[in-house]
DNA sequence: GTGAAAGCGCTAACAA
DNA sequence: TTGTTAGCGCTTTCAC
């Protein structure tokens, strides 16, 4: 190892400007009690060298902790969504500890919209610094930014964007072209004027919004690409197997799809209805790299999955919040996800 | 932002054990002059504590620079592929740089078996704490692994893998399955029994070791899923368009594949002929996401790519070199990166 | 309005 | 063999 090169600091600018490190440091974070002379020399100098802070040297004497707030869905059984962004979130977080930041989780039940108005109260308690907002309920989400906007608290919005909000930034699909390159698979999987099935598997009509963009990303394919389609849609209210099995049941009766698209992650249950009825025909394909449908994909029941890198979206939306309560540094607005397509072939290597 | 807590450190350490915070070092990095009987209740309340320095700390105080090396293959305009690990090491470097980390590049010439042993040379003189390696060439390889067992300075190997070594990790493709998912488009393209042609483009025979991995992944993929395939080879010893495209077009002549997959980067070479001869028929899938294959694949004349994240290798192999070099943390031995599946619907959000 | 100084957790040089 | 101390670059408090 080789010795240490002499660095510059606040010192540096404070013997150049004639002034001490604190009064460099005020300029620095713009705090008052500066003269106007003295603030302009120092931020003169400051960019003619152009000074970067040292966060190392920042974090060991900050006094403060940072606290990121986190509100989105929580897991449950009937789906382990969130796990992954959770992870991600948790992950930035840990790396980020040593710069002294906290995490604060408020998780509300995605299909009752007054647990998200609660822990809306609980997050106007805790004086955070910063926020991760899943915003599936429209209205209420709206409110959540004004109050942010109000207290100055900057927010992501994550998995699924807003508009006309005053958000950090996005980060999650963009679902139109997620869409679209679900159509490229289907062509590889039918023939033209074969029968597909768009399946829409949900209780919450909220996610309404979600498929159609996704529909739209579908049709747009087929049009450029002058494919003749047979497109097909079933509705299923419900999420439960027994009510989703039974309606495809029906469906199936007389229809006879070639391949079969999930507009969301509850692709599985389509699956486990083909593993105990036996159906083998039909191709299978739906998004997000759940373990029910990973082992669905394995089994060769699920042909294909969609994925949008949940765990980096957590990740990313608490490392750009960080980036921005730290040192200003403002990211993209707009950062979508990737678009992966897992197959049996490629799972083992996915890093969520 | 709320009050910072008490963090614990060396100080609560030393008074527990009733020694000054320079004995509780000296334990830390293990360094002689101290007392056996100390040492052990040092570590005992270290232990206890499960105490984990503050790196931040650590950096700040650091008086050396860690000089981390990387030797791969340059980048030239017969081939931009190392630009990408390039970018991630640098990436990797610039995030480090406030733990004293700097970089040493010794780029060699991949088809000069000459400038790699002269990087090597000049990797001697530098004394260098860790090194990334590309393992293009074996013999010279297994020199430069030598060297750095007899110096103590660890190393990882990045895009190809060199069995046998004492390697801290490996950071690159599973072959053999990149294979088998090539295998897995092929079978959406082409029908059974309808012709598909592997094309190896390449000067150097060495990374005949690459193909044939990757070949048997092709063929057990459709071995296990009892597809017949007509399967034909073409090896092209060479890289540059028209020679490439002289024999490409000589094979035509007396063949007809319905689609080609080319075993490495050079599927642009290809694409060209396609594009010049308005051959429009013949599917087209390779490798790596390379500015000239995102070109074709824009264009629809490349139909698929497979990716490696070639840019997150490089970025990874220097993160647990550092991790190792700086704490210890010794990284999994094998760490095969991603399988992506890009083609006209999703290279946009690549993330390389 | 400004400067001086303490201290964040750790390392390393020096003293004892 | 052990303890003491001066920083690393920055923030923050207190004094002028």
């Amino acid at each position: 190892m080789s010795e240490k090169k002499n660095l510059q600091g606040v010192k540096e600018i404070a013997k150049l400007a004639n002034v001490s490190i604190g009064t460099v440091d005020r300029v620095l974070h713009n705090r008052p009690g500066v003269a106007k002379a003295t603030k302009e020399r120092v931020l003169a100098i400051l960019n003619e060298h152009n000074y970067s802070p040292n966060l190392i040297g920042r974090a060991l004497s900050k006094r403060k902790l940072i606290t990121l707030a986190v509100m989105v869905p929580k897991s449950s059984e009937e789906s382990a969504f969130w796990d992954a962004p959770l992870k991600g979130i948790q992950r930035a977080v840990s790396e980020l500890e040593i710069y002294q930041v906290k995490l604060e989780l408020f998780l509300y039940d995605q299909n009752d919209r007054l647990s998200f108005i609660e822990k809306f109260e609980e997050l106007k308690k805790a004086k955070v610094d910063g926020l991760v907002l899943a915003p599936t309920f429209l209205k209420e989400s709206k409110q959540v930014c004004l109050y942010c906007d109000e207290e100055n608290i900057p927010y992501n919005f994550i998995n699924s964007n807003l508009e006309g909000c005053n958000n950090l930034a996005y980060y999650g699909p963009d679902l139109f072209q997620s869409g679209a390159l679900a159509a490229r698979i289907i062509s590889l999987l039918n023939k033209p004027n074969e029968e597909f099935l768009i399946v829409h598997v949900s209780k919450e009509l909220e996610e309404d919004h979600h498929i159609l963009i996704k529909e739209e990303g579908v049709r747009s394919f087929f049009k450029e690409h002058k494919i003749e389609q047979n497109m097909k849609h079933l509705i299923i209210l419900g999420t439960d197997y027994s009510y989703v099995s039974n309606k495809l049941e029906t469906y199936l009766k007389s229809s006879n799809p070639k391949s079969i698209l999930v507009s969301n992650s509850r692709v599985s249950t389509i699956a486990r209805f083909f593993e105990e009825k036996q159906i083998s025909g039909i191709r299978l394909i739906g998004f997000d790299f759940l373990p029910e449908n990973v082992e669905y994909l394995q089994k060769s029941t699920i042909d294909f999955l969609i994925c949008h890198k949940p765990l980096e979206q957590g990740y990313q939306s608490i490392m750009s919040l960080f980036a921005q309560v730290n040192t200003q540094k403002t990211p993209p607005k707009i950062n979508y996800s990737p678009l992966d397509v897992i197959c049996k072939e490629n799972y083992q290597y996915y890093q969520n």
